[in-house]
DNA sequence: GAATCAAAAATTATCGATAATATTGAAAGG
DNA sequence: CCTTTCAATATTATCGATAATTTTTGATTC
């Protein structure tokens, strides 16, 4: 799906890994053991670590030195903080992204939002948001930035994917339309409002009941 | 300076190895060798590669698979693209911190400040100047964005370092004095707008000489 | 003289083993 | 019965050596 597999052995392990703690296979707080895992890719502990240095920069995991990894935790305050820095960072992507959209480009978002809204599970519209949001922004040609939200992205999945496991049904991605409405329009400052507040939406269960973002500055 | 020397080995690798690519000592493009590296250390690879992966993360070498890392080059398409990352994730650290900020914080960035004017070369500057940022943003508590903000400034500060290494004279801080005196008085907007333009200002000299910030947005 | 190919040298990626440190559990003491 | 101490065990951090690639070098040909 991703990448051949000719890469370091050590992205590949952390490819997997990443997989599983997004997805909640590996619970938060759950110690990432190196000799189990080396033997279950059937490689030595080097490749392990690197992955693990990888997976620490991306915050899925943290290490204490000497005191092995652990799987990160998310309490709501690190959700909204990851909401929130994915707001700021996808406007700036936005609208640096606005001037390079094509019709083309718009239509194959729309397709994406399309995709999601026809998604029997979460994980596919979870792939079909993402790719919503990586056509749009991908045209502003900042790798950094785009490095940097994508890793946002994945933490963000990870909160995603522990509230909604079971009962589940696509909604129609009001937001996405209303997006790329105004782009279609010439409107940036107005789809960079509605990219701000939609990606800080947390959705109807946070830890606790209080799903209502708290950087929403702007009116609904 | 930064932390005792009974944190792994890699991370003082990785240390050391950031103050000379940011002091410019290892030129853009540079090759890093695990090899010579590790003897110089007194080290095998595996510390050396691991702190490979956190440079890499940081954003200050790139790796190609099979082919080793090198030191990140910085167009000034990417020197822009980092400060205007920053002026983004700085604006919302001080959007959070300011409801934390108490009066012994503000004198505490104030004379930061104070010492940043009386710097007497480049790199006294910088740390001061970072002391500043880091003085302010930190009462946010948000620790995933502060982390963003410093390997940005990491890369700001190689930059900085780059263009003025010979003639240097402290420049009184405008800027820094008005973020602090709109904090004073309460008006977070404005300390946020200034601290945005500030972060973004590129300095006498890019590249080449166009040394005005695109996302400027709002006037002078 | 420039281009090409092949062996040689260098370098990266990986492994298996060792040393150092943390964790655990049981025994002793309060 | 709970707490503390100490050894047995498990795990991390690191090393030295090996395998797999890439880069160089040097002749060789057009």
């Amino acid at each position: 799906m991703t990448q051949a597999k000719d890469d370091p052995l050590a992205m590949r392990i952390s490819r997997v890994l990443a997989e599983r703690i997004i997805a909640g296979a590996l619970a938060p707080g759950a110690r990432l053991r190196q000799g189990p895992i080396a033997e279950e890719f059937g490689a030595s502990h080097m490749p392990v670590r690197e992955a693990f240095r990888r997976l620490e920069s991306q915050g899925l995991v943290v290490s204490e030195p000497r005191r092995g990894v652990r799987v990160a935790g998310f309490s709501q305050a690190e959700v909204k903080e990851v909401a929130e820095m994915r707001a700021a960072l996808e406007v700036l992507a936005l609208r640096h992204a606005a001037p390079h959209l094509t019709r083309a480009i718009l239509d194959a978002a729309e397709e994406a939002t399309r995709a999601g809204d026809h998604a029997g599970d979460v994980e596919a519209w979870e792939e079909a948001n993402r790719l919503f949001h990586r056509t749009l922004l991908a045209p502003c040609a900042m790798p950094r930035l785009l490095r940097t939200i994508d890793d946002l992205q994945a933490a963000s999945a990870r909160f995603l994917f522990s509230g909604w496991r079971a009962e589940w049904e696509a909604p129609t991605d009001r937001d996405h339309r209303a997006i790329l409405a105004a782009l279609r329009a010439g409107n940036v400052d107005l789809a960079a409002l509605v990219l701000g507040r939609h990606v800080q939406w947390i959705g109807p269960r946070g830890q606790d009941q209080a799903g209502r973002p708290a950087g929403r500055r702007a009116g609904p």
